[in-house]
DNA sequence: TCTGGGGTCCTAGGACCC
DNA sequence: TCTGGGGTCCTAGGACCC
């Protein structure tokens, strides 16, 4: 059997779990550059808000009816996820960390011993109890139907009708489960599936489980479309994979504040990015082959396409230095850039990823690469940025004119403190 | 005025190898 | 008339996930 552990309204909770004055009101997370809505509470999905809403198109409403807007903070809900994922990690044998606020449990044997819905509701309990965070628990013989538990038993616990857990241990249940779920809700069905499946008249979970195999490999993306049906019939085609080091590729990108249309401050944004590049790199010990350099205008307006440009670079050696990958990228973005566009977004693609140090390719033709010199200098750049805060030191490309915030700045209106990570922001308790 | 930032897996074709 | 059987690497794109 395989569980999965999914947060409740993630982001939304996080806020909440430090600021109660939010609780029992409609709140929203914003996206970076408060562009998007991304989390909603119950009470803001109750007013009609939908899930990537640009906000100020239902701002003046939103605020007028109660409801409150957090600007993201991620380094606030990457804490509160290793907490989740920390407990998990000491009650199940294997736990797959599948996104921030999800995880698969691998319950192979356990309902030997255990009553699983009894065990899933304590974890549900211990995980509040611990970190302030609701959570769901599904239980089924694969993770397409664990996943498809937890759905029913989201919708079952808001409808207080249930515990917030929903294990599916029978054929019958099974069946009963599927029958409620509607096929665009099925993990593994996007947009373009959910409009082939309905013009085939298949709406619901049921239906498509009972689908030919024929069928579903020619039109739902071939091995994939039917692994999908043979773990929504109860047979696994996947288990939990446990390490995750093995990252196949890198991506550091972001919004502009406002339209860019100087080089040089695309520039410093491009730069930033091989930085946080960089440090990503290091704080994993691999190394990137290949990069990729894209900028980006807005697809929105008048302007007519294309929007985005890119190019691949492959390194002689491997690196994870940030001066070398400043350099590289700056030599893309030159390949690239067209005078005269409004730029909104750049961002920086790494791949080709290896294990760096003693075991990494070297090349025939290129100076060696990480030489002990270099090395060093990343460590200490590493560690006064640990100490002293992101972007203390920095390559001279990535600082705008000094004593001016960076063009290419973040907005960011209403961003809560650093609760658990930073000294100075820790939670006040009044007594 | 204002529209996110990450990832994964799979397919298919071209160029090349023995 | 009939024209092998394995591979690799790279590029590009589609579909999906949170």
């Amino acid at each position: 059997m395989f569980g999965l552990v999914d947060c409740n309204n993630f982001y939304a909770s996080c806020e909440r779990v430090f600021r109660p004055e939010l609780e029992g009101r409609p709140v929203v997370v914003l996206s970076n550059n408060d562009g998007c809505v991304v989390a909603r509470s119950q009470e803001a999905k109750a007013l009609g808000l939908k899930m990537g809403v640009p906000y100020f198109q239902v701002k003046a409403e939103f605020e007028q009816r109660g409801g409150v807007a957090c600007s993201s903070n991620y380094e606030l809900y990457g804490d509160m996820s290793r907490r989740v994922m920390w407990y998990l990690q000491q009650v199940a044998p294997a736990v797959e960390i599948y996104s921030v606020d999800e995880a698969f449990l691998d319950l192979h044997g356990m309902q030997r011993h255990y009553n699983l819905a009894g065990w899933a509701g304590d974890v549900r309990g211990a995980v509040r109890q611990r970190t302030g965070i609701p959570v769901c628990v599904g239980v089924a013989p694969t993770k397409t139907l664990a996943k498809l538990a937890n759905r029913l038993a989201k919708v079952d616990s808001l409808a207080k009708v249930g515990s917030g857990v929903l294990v599916l241990d029978d054929e019958e249940q099974r069946r009963e489960a599927l029958a409620r779920v509607a096929v665009e809700d099925v993990w593994g069905v996007g947009y373009r599936s959910a409009a082939k499946l309905y013009t085939a008249g298949i709406r619901t979970a049921a239906q498509l489980a009972g689908v030919g195999d024929a069928w579903a490999r020619k039109n739902l993306g071939g091995v994939v479309g039917a692994r999908m049906l043979h773990e929504l019939r109860g047979f696994p085609c996947s288990g939990v994979t446990v390490e995750d080091e093995a990252r196949k590729s890198m991506c550091c990108s972001r919004s502009f504040g406002q339209v860019l249309t100087r080089m040089e401050d695309v520039t410093g944004a491009v730069a930033t990015h091989a930085a946080r590049a960089g440090e990503k790199l290091r704080a994993q010990g691999m190394a990137a082959r290949m990069l990729t350099v894209f900028i980006e205008t807005s697809r929105y307006g008048n302007v007519p396409p294309p929007y985005s440009f890119s190019t691949q670079l492959t390194l002689p050696t491997a690196t994870d230095d940030t001066l070398t990958l400043t350099s590289w990228a700056r030599r893309g973005l030159e390949r690239i850039w067209r005078p005269g566009l409004r730029y909104v977004k750049a961002g920086m693609m790494l791949d080709g990823l290896e294990r760096a140090g003693a075991d990494q390719q070297a090349s025939l033709f290129a100076e060696v690469a990480r030489t002990p010199a270099r090395a060093k200098l990343m460590g200490t750049l590493d560690a006064l940025n640990g100490k002293f805060g992101a972007g203390a030191v920095r390559v001279g490309t990535a600082v705008g004119t000094a004593g001016r915030p960076e063009p290419w700045g973040m907005r960011r209106g209403a961003k809560s403190p650093a609760f658990t990570t930073k000294w100075g922001e820790l939670w006040q308790v009044r007594c």
